[in-house]
DNA sequence: GTCAGTATCCAAAGCGCTTTGACAGCCATA
DNA sequence: TATGGCTGTCAAAGCGCTTTGGATACTGAC
């Protein structure tokens, strides 16, 4: 069924039909009526091809999101992002098209997707400290939303991140003021803007407490089960180690567990650990008591401020940057105590 | 940079350009260089909708991911599917374009899907044993593969499926040959196909020693962490608690290992623990002995099949069905041994 | 009875591409 | 020399929609 047949149907021109369906007013109310339910009867849905041709609107947005090309690894907080996002997007009738593609080729998958004009925005995943594409997607003309922020990009663009930095400094206050001194820093990729600002907070802390950070103590990699376990393995088998650790996801925590449950040492007794945690739906950090002590930003959240974000700026791209920085809790777990004595 | 402006600047007509640049026979090899030349030199790449208009084909397909009802819950393994899906899609040109849906708004956004044309075929994700998205996207005519398959439906179509019965009745029956006979199952939701056939693959292990299951030994729910520990928990504190227990996931094992480590039992010595391993890139059952005994299936490669089985029935939507079953790896880790000897 | 104003509706152009059908040249064949 | 078959090219139609610029009929005021 198509605009043309539709409106054959009803003895009405094409442009008459358009026009009740997308709430014209230079419509009668009863034919508009007649219209809808003839529609609404026949599962009417206006090609979004053709519709998009004539608009030249999209009405999709994109994401690229990268495959590191070392692990073939996904980041697997997209499923959450993701799904937060499509809400947004299916409320406002906005397709949402996804390529992932490893970090080497992404500069084409963005320049294909807009001269394509498969998509009238795109959110940035993952962005680097001195991310390229932003430059990249203003030379295009694009609109875009960045997930996280490019702390070493001058340029002012739209961006939603979480307060990594302060969560960061506020989880190792907390550790400090519960007595460790050698606090471990299991941190993700350094080169991602988000953990080099979780680095930096961490810095911040240990300094103004007049402790200098030991580099023995910090590792950065991609944030997988094994990396948090063998990270954390390497770490407790030093001569001096360390009494808590800081992990940068539940899932590298959960590597953090395992090592220490093989050790014997007991988290929250013995030794104390410290996540962050992005609320994953199937991974939650639940309970009356957490197991987990965490700094706590729900991704899924954060997926749905982006879409909006994204969305108005589609609409009005002149629109100023907007900034959003959200702030993380620090949820009370099982897994931190006071440190243990010395003996 | 459109195919008007780039034709009349290489003075010729639209026609031969568009020939030029798709392969076509009928235009000199030299004015098919120079086309091709002057293209890449404008990063020229036809409209995506224009194109689609034309051909009546979206050069895209969907992805319809189901959103748990209850709890907001989006299947993690979908990183990895869609990363394997993507891969195949980029290859072939195609767009992938992704809804994330409630479950009880689904046939709603499969009509959606088709009547607006956006998408050439779709990929049906999480199966139930009857489902009723088979004959509805049959019903509508557009080409789909299953990502499992729905074992209470007998038409004929595409899917794409793990063993699973096979898978977890080899398992059941490694536990049995340890000695074990109170194995429990920490099962999917059983609506879902694929966990209706593990269980059904652990029972006709069990009945074919002569043991009948213990429903007090089952369980069925949403594959989280805190499911998997929930679960291992209350099984452990029956009175005749389970010696080996069968898990239906990664992240449910993980669940399962922190309960064990809470009650100071050590999985491989005084329990058993087995679990399906989709082989998520950041959840790498790894090592040189793999954390966990598991069966092993790498959903990023079933993404991979998948994609390509659409694209070849996009391509001629007339061949017969094909199904393709994948058997999984029983990996040996570290989390099986001998049964313990009841005092 | 006229006429401006308003309320409804419509024909046709245009979005950027593919594809059909036609048309020049040109060469080889009869 | 006339004919037929290739080659390489093009103009124009069409994909399904929106939107511009009328057209028509009906008001009410004069």
């Amino acid at each position: 069924m198509n605009l043309k047949q539709l409106s054959h149907m009803l003895g009405l021109s094409q442009t008459t039909v358009s026009r009740a369906l997308n709430g014209y007013p230079e419509v009668a109310e009863a034919t508009r009526l007649r219209v809808q339910q003839a529609a609404a009867a026949h599962n009417y849905r206006p090609n979004a091809r053709a519709k998009g041709l004539a608009t030249g609107r999209a009405l999709a947005v994109g994401h690229v999101i990268p495959v590191s090309s070392q692990h073939e690894m996904v980041n697997p907080v997209f499923a959450d992002f993701i799904a937060g996002a499509s809400e947004i997007y299916r409320r406002h009738g906005y397709d949402m098209v996804i390529t992932a593609v490893s970090d080497d080729a992404e500069e084409r998958a963005y320049r294909d997707m807009a001269a394509k004009g498969a998509v009238d925005g795109i959110i940035v995943h993952g962005p680097r400290g001195a991310d390229e594409r932003i430059g990249l997607l203003r030379e295009i003309g694009l609109p875009f939303v960045v997930h996280g922020r490019a702390s070493r990009v001058t340029a002012d663009y739209n961006w939603v991140d979480v307060d990594n930095r302060s969560a960061f400094r506020r989880a190792t206050e907390f550790l400090l003021d519960l007595g460790h001194r050698r606090i471990a820093l299991i941190n993700g990729l350094e080169k991602m803007d988000f953990a080099a600002r979780r680095r930096a907070g961490y810095e911040q802390a240990l300094h103004d407490r007049g402790i200098a950070p030991d580099p023995a103590l910090g590792r950065s990699g991609e944030m997988t089960e094994a990396y948090g376990h063998g990270s954390a393995r390497e770490l407790l088998a030093l001569p001096d180690p360390p009494t808590a650790f800081l992990g940068s996801s539940i899932i590298c925590a959960l590597g953090i567990r395992r090592a220490l449950d093989e050790v014997g040492l007991r988290p929250g007794r013995d030794v104390s650990v410290i996540t962050h945690d992005d609320d994953l739906s199937y991974l939650r950090n639940g309970g009356d008591v957490p197991t987990f002590t965490a700094t706590r930003s729900s991704v899924r959240r954060a997926g749905r401020l982006c879409a909006e974000r994204l969305i108005a700026l589609v609409g009005d791209p002149g629109q100023p940057a907007r900034q959003t920085l959200l702030e993380t809790e620090l949820i009370m777990g099982q897994s931190t105590g006071p440190a243990p004595q010395r003996p």
